[in-house]
RNA sequence: GCGGGUGUAGCUCAGUAGGUUAGAGCGCCAGCUUGUGGUGCUGGAUGUCGCCGGUUCGAAUCCGGUCACUCGCCCCA
């Protein structure tokens, strides 16, 4: 075996898996569009304020998984170096775009973008250090029906690649920032009364991320949560009926959900909806697209006030799931034997991509080893071009599948293999 | 970051109580077939047994460390 790996936590993508993820990239941009969603795509690194301000010092992303590094002021020529961070998510760096390009002009606005990601965690299957997301987002709407929207538009998204009875939604809200605030205060309280039977994570999470507690997998934990006050208690008017009308909303369209009162988000920037789509296939990796509301988020990043709804997927845990990656159309292997033939046989080949067909061209070996090699690239014709051909002006089509072959004149070919299925799966 | 499992050929895996040249299937290469494939037959190549160190006359096998993957926790998509 070769010393040379990729770094931990990576990985080469190719075959098979690039094309299922490539199939969820397709779905989603087919479906985002759909929607009214167009393209914006961010930096992949970003000052790493971007990501600190809005994550939360305190966070487990920012303090210990981000990738920070300094750029090398000298060999940039830039003054001084400057704090960079890849990006650990998307929500944050495309809120800083929106602000950047004065986008409040435009509102709403619906963003879909897709690409890397990178946390320094530890690596399992389904959680890389570089994976990949789908991410949508749409600023602007401060109403619940916007989240019906983007909650139906990811529900089309996963039926489109067949996990219609693979995943459940969990739907739950945190309220609004006084509700969550005064729900925390809540919790807090009545955690801290039980503070000698609590776990040595959740003793910490009290400290960073309170909520978090409430879905701890200990058995401990889970008794004591048992008996803590429902967020809904906490809840003031306004963000119960918020609550109410997107659970009519989704209601109205016959999405499935499940009120899950001890689903929270992870990030500090949340309010009122949160959902999660969760997958009991695979594993602790469970959760394969999830997101919520973040009112605050852009004007904590210096923007005008501006309200947002988002979920971002996970490539790799989707393509996993569904495998619907689709095979390229067979191609069709061109042969020339000789130098002239494969003069010829440019001209042959570009006529025939012009009609449709993938071509590729074999120059290498005798007969018997292209024919081979045309077998294990799973084409289903072959077009022989030797000596022969070039003085009576008609190629050799081989129909692979059925073994039989056929003349056919220069002029006609791109027509004939394209009839006879040349690029028929 | 914490705990468990795994690591032998390109792939999937055997490997007897530590003992000579480490195996199988698939795949790959060649020949049977000098311009005709898939099937068949015949032959062939391939491994620093993840890496480093230790014990031993002798280590794929035992011990320690390390790296990677994997399962759970943490965290999250």
């Amino acid at each position: 075996m070769s010393k040379l790996q990729p770094a931990r936590g990576t990985r080469d993508i190719y075959g098979e898996e690039a094309r299922n993820m490539r199939a969820v990239v397709d779905a989603f941009q087919r479906v985002a569009s759909s929607y009214g969603f167009e393209e914006l795509a961010t930096p992949i690194f970003e000052f790493t304020e971007v990501y600190k301000r809005p994550l939360g010092e305190t966070s487990d992303i920012v303090s210990k998984e981000m990738y920070s590094f300094e750029s090398s002021a000298r060999e940039a020529g830039d003054k001084e170096p400057e704090e960079l961070t890849l990006r650990p998510e998307f929500t944050a760096g495309i809120c800083r775009a929106f602000i950047s390009n004065g986008m409040q002009q435009n509102l709403p606005c619906r963003f879909m973008s897709w690409g890397p990601a990178f946390r320094r965690e530890r690596p399992q299957k389904g959680r890389y250090r570089q994976f990949h997301q789908i991410n949508a987002e749409l600023l602007g709407q401060d109403n619940p029906e916007a989240d019906v929207d983007i909650i139906a538009m990811a529900w089309r998204l996963l039926n489109e690649l067949g996990l219609g009875d693979k995943i459940v939604l969990h739907l739950n809200s945190l309220g609004d920032q006084e509700s969550r605030a005064a729900y925390r205060a809540d919790l807090v309280a009545y955690l801290s009364s039980h503070k000698d039977r609590l776990s040595e994570d959740s003793l910490r999470r009290l400290e960073t991320n309170p909520l978090r507690i409430l879905d701890s997998k200990d058995e401990g934990d889970r008794e004591i949560v048992a008996g803590a006050p429902p967020m809904s208690a906490s809840m003031n008017e306004a963000s119960k009926q918020f609550f109410d009308t997107v659970k009519a909303g989704l209601d109205a369209i016959g999405i499935p959900y499940v009120h899950d009162e001890k689903l929270v988000r992870g990030m500090d920037y949340y309010c009122h909806t949160a959902f999660e789509f969760i997958t009991s296939e695979l594993g602790a990796q469970g959760t394969v697209l999830a997101g919520g509301r973040y009112d605050g988020l852009i004007e904590q990043l210096g923007g005008p006030p501006t309200p947002g709804v988002g979920w971002a997927g996970g490539i790799e845990r989707l393509a996993m799931l569904s495998a619907a990656g689709h095979v390229p159309a067979r191609p069709v292997m061109l042969m020339p034997m000789g130098e002239a033939a494969t003069r010829k046989a440019f001209e042959l080949a570009e006529e025939l991509r012009s009609a449709g067909a993938n071509v590729i061209s074999d120059r290498s070996g005798n007969l018997k080893k292209r024919l081979n090699r045309a077998n294990r690239a799973g084409a289903r014709f072959a077009v022989i071009v030797g000596d022969n051909e070039l003085e009576s002006g008609l190629a050799a089509v081989k129909d692979l599948d059925a073994g039989t072959q056929s003349d056919v004149a220069f002029p006609d070919l791109a027509e004939t293999v394209c009839n006879m299925g040349g690029d028929a799966r």
